[in-house]
DNA sequence: TTAGGGTTAG
């Protein structure tokens, strides 16, 4: 039997039964039964059927066989759907979903290949598949290419619809540029396509993520009207304010508006409480944090992955061990499977936690059981070793990442050429910067900012501020720019130097903050100058900056050895009253000179 | 098509 079925004779009965597809299809997956192996041919036959009986997920998973287990290139696959394609009407569609099997199995570049051939061939596919390529772009953060894509969709002759803009404001979003996505909305209602809550929440969540929480909630209340009433807040709108209150730090306002959604009748979901469960944890309460998580079980909320890799992160970030490792077995026991993120919190937390080994040792088993390792693992264990001026180990480290195929990041080299410069090895550092630039990395702020760190502590003053009047003419400096000059003047003598750059950051609306003062105080107390250290310290708060237990520590640590008991008391008992608590370091200060007298005098 | 969790600088 199965020796007289051809893949002709196959194609041929499609063709013939084209107008019964159902007929047709049962009949392919009939001789499939009867071993009857598909070729590529009937293959391809199979899927236009599933496309014109528009079962689209099966004519995906189909693709996504031939591609991933099969081994064909997505041209192939394309191939093979025009020779096998009769002429109908149909075929537009299975070239969009050819498309996004692409994006779904990650093939970014041969997505792109077959909405360049198919235009070459005068066969186009639809804004629907350009636009799923240019989602999957925004997924991969390819912000460029995404704009060059859409460009050059736009220059074929295609309009965009309310998915397209909806991307577009996505985009803008992404870049931080909320004024201009809020006039994409503006265009759209010029142009007759209407916004969806899709648009809205997006650009209240741009707000939220840039923390104009004012903004965001304006958005919200004005969504009704700006929409001609169609459009209302929905749980992600919720959700992304919620989230905006918790990372400003304002657990008590997401709480309210956390009540508010409740009160206007839309239900929380495991998002809302990963949300706010975060938060709280962020905000120091882990009581409150499992709490919530009593609260969304009772509710018939499972936690999830995203819930349990909180809740471990920030156990392990208050040094709780015990705790961490109990929900660690208890995720084990429930059968949550560990994804990219828990991996790289486990890292991290047995790294801070002293267990360099053990993460060095998980690190391994990742890797070689294909647990699907990401770079942030090897970044954080990349910085650990920085950080603990172990550049042997970040090499090799570095070396273990090209070996499994992960491709180092700003990150990595952000670390390594920030290890090398605090050992002092600055011709290391350049190293690494000459291979992050020939690995097409555009350096960003944080790299320069350890640049210019690493050329303050070689005491090439004149150098690091030649750097930073170059970046300044491109808009490229912050307070951490501003603070690490200031501390580099302030360590090779110039103090004067650094009190003008104090006054200058100002001017350019860099507002200073704590490790300003803390750095300016900390060198006026060595230069003995006593007085002015503290009078500073009262200008930060009358700035608004609150002294913090460092600020206090560093004149504690400098009255002790050259001023009076009393001077010592006095500070320590302003610093408690202010709400500041002492920590070790504060104590060590207190008593440490007094230990000193009595070791001389024993 | 949108919302929650992990990595770099002073």
């Amino acid at each position: 039997m199965s020796l007289s079925i051809t893949d002709s004779l196959v194609c041929r009965v499609v063709g013939k039964f084209w107008n019964s597809p159902q007929l047709a299809l049962e009949f392919c997956s009939w001789i499939g039964e009867k071993n009857f192996s598909h070729s590529l041919e009937s293959c391809c036959a199979v899927i236009h059927l599933l496309v014109k009986l528009r079962r689209f997920d099966e004519a995906l998973a189909c693709m996504g066989n031939l591609m991933c287990v099969r081994g064909l290139a997505p041209f192939d696959v394309l191939e093979g759907l025009i020779n096998s394609y009769e002429g109908d009407d149909s075929s537009p569609a299975v070239f969009d979903a050819l498309v996004r099997t692409c994006t779904q199995f990650g093939a970014t570049d041969g997505a792109y290949e077959v909405i360049k051939k198919l235009r070459m061939d005068g066969c186009w596919v639809t804004i629907h598949a350009w636009n799923n390529f240019m989602g999957h772009l925004l997924k991969l953060n390819e912000i460029d290419r995404f704009w060059k894509v859409y460009k050059e969709m736009i220059s074929y002759g295609y309009s965009e619809n309310v998915n397209t803009f909806n991307l577009i404001v996505y985009a803008l979003c992404k870049e931080c540029r909320l004024l201009e996505a809020i006039s994409v909305f503006y265009r759209m209602l010029k142009d007759e396509i209407w916004p969806n809550v899709v648009t809205f929440n997006m650009i209240i969540d741009g707000a939220c993520k840039m923390g104009n929480l004012e903004l965001a909630l304006k958005l919200v209340k004005k969504m009704g009207v700006m929409s001609g009433g169609c459009v209302r807040p929905n749980s992600v709108t919720y959700n992304c304010i919620i989230n905006g209150f918790c990372k400003i730090g304002n657990i008590a306002l997401a709480e309210e508006v956390h009540i508010e959604m409740t009160k206007v009748g839309i239900e929380s979901n495991e998002r809302t409480y990963g949300t706010l469960i975060d938060g709280h944890a962020r905000g120091g309460s882990l009581e409150e944090a499992f709490k919530l998580c009593n609260e969304m079980v009772e509710r018939g909320l499972i936690p999830n992955t995203v819930v349990y890799n909180t809740v471990i992160h920030w156990l392990y970030k208050v040094e709780d061990m015990e705790g961490a490792s109990l929900l660690l077995f208890d995720m084990i026991d429930k059968r949550i499977s560990p994804d990219q993120f828990t991996y790289s919190i486990l890292t991290k937390g047995l790294c801070r936690n002293g267990y360099v080994t053990e993460a060095l040792r998980l690190n391994n088993q990742v890797i070689g059981k294909n647990l699907g390792e990401d770079a942030f693992s090897h970044n954080i264990l990349i910085n650990y070793m920085c950080r603990s001026k172990n550049m042997a180990g970040a090499k090799q480290l570095l070396g273990s990442m090209f070996v499994h195929g992960l491709i180092p990041d700003l990150v990595t080299y952000g670390s390594l050429i920030d290890g090398y410069c605090k050992v002092g090895n600055v011709e290391h550092a350049v190293q690494i910067y000459d291979r992050m630039i020939k690995a097409e990395e555009n350096p960003n702020l944080v790299i320069y900012n350890s640049v210019i760190n690493g050329l303050c502590k070689e005491a090439a003053m004149d150098v690091a501020k030649l750097l930073t009047n170059v970046l300044q003419s491109m808009g490229l400096f912050d307070v951490i720019t501003y603070n690490t000059l200031i501390n580099g003047y302030c360590l090779s003598g110039k103090i004067e130097a650094a009190f003008a750059l104090f006054s200058e950051m100002r001017k350019l609306g860099i507002l200073e903050n704590r490790v300003t003062y803390n750095t300016l105080i900390n060198f006026l107390c060595k230069f003995g100058c006593f007085q002015q250290a503290k009078d500073l310290m009262k200008m930060m708060a009358h700035h608004g900056v609150i002294p913090d237990s460092i600020s206090y520590t560093t004149l504690i640590t400098h009255f002790s050895k050259n001023c009076t008991p009393e001077e010592v008391i006095e500070l320590h008992d302003e610093m408690v009253l202010k709400g500041v608590i002492p920590d070790r370091p504060t104590y060590r200060a207190i008593v440490s000179p007094l230990l000193q007298e009595d070791n001389a005098e024993t």
